[in-house]
DNA sequence: TCGCAGTTGAGACTGAGTCTCAATCGCTTC
DNA sequence: GAAGCGATTGAGACTCAGTCTCAACTGCGA
């Protein structure tokens, strides 16, 4: 297990401990899936991902472990233009913003000082008071774009989809 | 009925026309309870307002309603940092964005070109090739903010909810 | 050993949205 | 006005991400 991914583990002990909750042994597994693999992820892919490994977690701790882990601020959870929640790490508390490739579901996060200050202008001349926001762009990635149109190339949010039915069964 | 809202039908009927589809008594009646009355609004609230005006017209109708207005491009169909979709109808066609109040629900628009321009400057600068774009700033509008926190202040996000369930029973 | 709060998995439930299918509509042709 | 036919409809089953419930289990302190 790399180092980073202890240093996740204990950080959300030591907020299970501070809320009188405990780090038991299914939370910690998740803990470390999601921060040594996955950087942008869905529910019902880390729920596979688990079975895959043949480490047992029910759906309800899935979803339960990562509404704590969005409380303790190391998860964040984002719309990517898609009809279902996605989550993504959060390093450090830098705000970042996503172009998301409609062709292979890959996410790029970039960060704007300049877009932000302005978005903090028209608030201002709108008389409101901003708590968050959300910028996605959609498009195709550079990748995509020099692959061309492959209409039947196995990508990532196919296989998602794939493992998520079968999942079900 | 207002003038705009019959225009509004007419472009709809020459949009089916073209399509070889027809306008029918729903569609023509959905078309006008959403150009006369709602900016932004949910499936279920259309569904449940033609049920309070006694015009019968069944869920899947409503949705194939909005489609085809989506395809047609009278209607845009966006996320409002809720797990659903909202809709909400296109003047000329002039892209914009969105300030979303979490007390009341309202929407605020607004559109950038600064703001359109940076974008198109950061995808190209990861070349990445843009499509669409979607920006949602959450937070709090000025009449909330002035009104201060009353929690249990009816608003038309609660309306909402309520008028969904009661239509599922 | 007991009590008890926290935690778990299985599976029922929810709610927005989609799909299916038989019935109906409305137009054209005879 | 009857027949043919494609478009349209409503009812309700279905899907799927996410939530909730509840009985069983865990681990710790008294």
């Amino acid at each position: 297990m790399p180092p980073h991914v202890q240093k996740e583990v204990d950080r959300f002990a030591a907020f299970l401990q501070q809320q009188g909750l405990k780090l038991t042994a299914e939370r910690a597994a998740l803990v470390r899936e999601i921060f040594s693999t996955h950087y942008h992820f869905e529910a019902d892919e880390l729920l596979f991902k688990m079975k895959e490994k043949a480490v047992k977690i029910s759906r309800a701790t899935v979803y339960r472990t990562l509404e704590l882990l969005v409380k303790t601020g190391m998860v964040r959870r984002v719309h990517l233009g898609e009809d279902h929640y996605h989550y993504e790490h959060v390093t450090g508390n830098s705000h970042h913003d996503h172009l998301v490739c409609t062709t292979c579901g890959s996410v790029i996060e970039f960060h704007d000082a300049w877009l932000e200050e302005r978005q903090r202008e028209i608030c201002k001349k709108k008389h409101f008071t901003p708590t968050f926001h959300n910028l996605q762009i959609l498009g195709v990635c550079e990748t995509c774009k020099r692959k061309g149109e492959q209409p039947d190339a196995p990508d990532r949010v196919k296989m998602i989809q794939v493992a998520a039915m079968q999942l079900r069964k």
